[in-house]
DNA sequence: AATGAATGAGTATTCATTCAT
DNA sequence: GATGAATGAATACTCATTCAT
């Protein structure tokens, strides 16, 4: 009964809060000014505390970082969420249901995305961890997703591995426009998943124009 | 007779000869290391020169980035040559020459490109200029682009800012994944304006599934 | 009852304790890693303790090292037995005796020597306290020795302090020699006394050779 | 003729000028307040200088040291002077000239040897170095010293290898004495190069009580 | 009395920038 | 103009010490 009361006292519990009050700190202030410009004083300050103390729970200023990758990693994760809302529903429905959900992310996560993704590109170490972290996470469930759809009839014979990249390019370069300070994409960001999901599936051409067979693969389908 | 001779001794030539050494080796070291883990010292040595002469063509390290950017913004301005290419001719033709335009200029520019973005993401001040001199001088041509083709019937109805908004998004999405070092971005990059050309254009659904009337608003699906 | 009840609960008796406990720990920590190097963190562990505690019982990390040295300086104290073996007995038995005791005891406090004699050579403070407390109390019976001795005829008329002092040098330099690692002076370390014992009295002129009145005053060399 | 035009402007003495300047004030600064507690704001203001250019000169505040270690050693290589001091004179007087200049080089260089003897102690890469080159740089002419001496009869038979570390030994604690500021030492320390010379030959014992065979390991007394 | 989380002063080192030559 | 030695402000991280519990 003890060990499982965490209500007050739990030093378990404590350390968690701590640590994500830290996080959090870390996270505006890299938002803010980048990581490199991030002062440990800036740091402790956004949060409150003494600098000494953040490297009581954190072994280095990097380590913050990790930290805050490994926390969206978490949240990004779709692993399970994904797999259950693409598989078996209509396409366009189980698309929007997705971009909905990513949209919805990006922008509770703002802060965290604007903080890691600088150091992603120019930090070659972190590069890795994300590619394995984050974008893996949800190739493979795309690429199922782009299968079945494509087994059921309703998506056309495309190039799978290169049109997933597509489209995790398009939301991916989404969030940089919104974290570059675009202001249509900012304020017209509850409006992407709907539109994105019409311009994925049909595309821009009119009915009439549209051709058929000019796939990746190029392989005509009558 | 001097002011007008710029063969030799022109003091306004040999300036900006200076500059354009100091520029290139300062892009070449930022691509290298970073722009924060590139030392003035590092700069120098690569323009074979010392460091206080550095100061006495910029202001600062960080005026060297502006330069670099906007020299940058001058070559991907698309003002010019996008516009033509945009205008009068067939949609498809002029969008993948866009595109093979963009994915050859990232190619060569992958690594300065690569010490630029995470600055303008993260300082605020860089951000402001960015967007206007490089986003912006893409939106208008672009725009005005859908406008015509829309107009000549060459493509539906869209939500015009907000098309552009995701082709942008899309493209700047895909040097991303390069920039964080997708192997299958990188590996099938020249594939891409193909593609991309068709995926723009024709979407993903098969030919008979395609609702025409989806538009970024949302307006009337049969 | 209870302030002469030593046994159980005697707050003094566990006062002490407690100081010595720390203090072993102290100890045991300043001789591995060095007075520097070692942390308070590192000290309360060694002593299955808080830190909080250690500054329960001592002011300061230098005060620890005070009462190590303290401790050191009674343990060394030759006031009592040093005067007691030296006095009365052979010239050349009780000479040996003391060399033996400090032999012995340097082999068995070795790391704590080496922690405790870089901050006496550095720290003006502790150079104060250490001359007073370490070498005067091994000085004046030295020299009581000497003058016995002399007295007795069982040594040649010399200068007193001068020839204590360079008694003190030898063994202080033979400790030194083997802090710092000389592999002869370590490996055969209890050979020492009775070599020292031969030099001291002998000296290393053969039988002949020697000169009889070349005293530290060089007085009359015949 | 440039080349070897040293007297103004050569950069390389210039480097070799500040280098001896900055290392001058680190060691009044070590030796004054000990390495650890010597910082190197310290060493840059007794240099004159600014902290920074003290990293122009030296890799580390340990590389300070180092250096001084290097300097010392050069100043004490007794290779080739103590070897001709050593061989063929006169025992005594040999001995006498080899005290002598120690003695003085001792009190010459005291604030360098008090910079660098506690980290020598307690550092054990910097022992290592040590070992190898202040003390073997003396122990291999004084045994040769002895041997030759031993063979020309003007000594007795002793155990050379520990004997040469009871010399080294004497002279080594008579410069931590000095250290540790012992005032009969300090005070009256030139006088004792004759003092340890009658000591070391003949020693304390009065001529008729002389031992004649007692060897280091104690063999054969009469 | 014991704890250990919090503190914040302290420090070696870096590097953009300046300026005397 | 060009140089590069000198500068010193800036910063991540440590650790002796405190104090609320």
């Amino acid at each position: 009964m003890c060990s499982s009361d965490t209500s007050q006292h739990d030093p378990q519990v404590a350390v968690q809060a701590r640590r994500g009050q830290i996080l959090k700190a870390a996270a505006a202030v890299f938002s803010e000014k980048g990581y490199h410009r991030a002062t440990s004083k800036d740091i402790a300050a956004a949060a409150g505390i003494s600098e000494g103390t953040i490297y009581n729970y954190f072994r280095s200023k990097s380590d913050l970082l990790v930290a805050i990758i490994a926390r969206l990693s978490e949240l990004e994760s779709l692993d399970v969420e994904m797999a259950q809302a693409l598989v078996g529903a209509d396409a366009r429905c189980s698309l929007l249901a997705l971009l909905r959900r990513r949209v919805s992310l990006t922008e509770r996560n703002e802060q965290l995305i604007r903080a890691i993704v600088p150091e992603i590109i120019s930090d070659a170490d972190l590069r890795g961890r994300f590619v394995e972290q984050l974008l893996d996470g949800t190739t493979a469930p795309l690429e199922r997703y782009l299968e079945a759809q494509i087994a059921s009839g309703q998506m056309r014979q495309v190039d799978i591995p290169l049109c997933v990249r597509a489209l995790q390019s398009l939301m991916l370069g989404l969030v940089l426009m919104r974290l570059m300070g675009d202001p249509v994409v900012t304020g017209r960001w509850q409006e992407l998943p709907e539109l994105l999901v019409s311009l994925i599936f049909d595309g821009l051409a009119p009915a009439q124009d549209r051709q058929s067979g000019l796939g990746p693969a190029g392989e005509g389908e009558a």
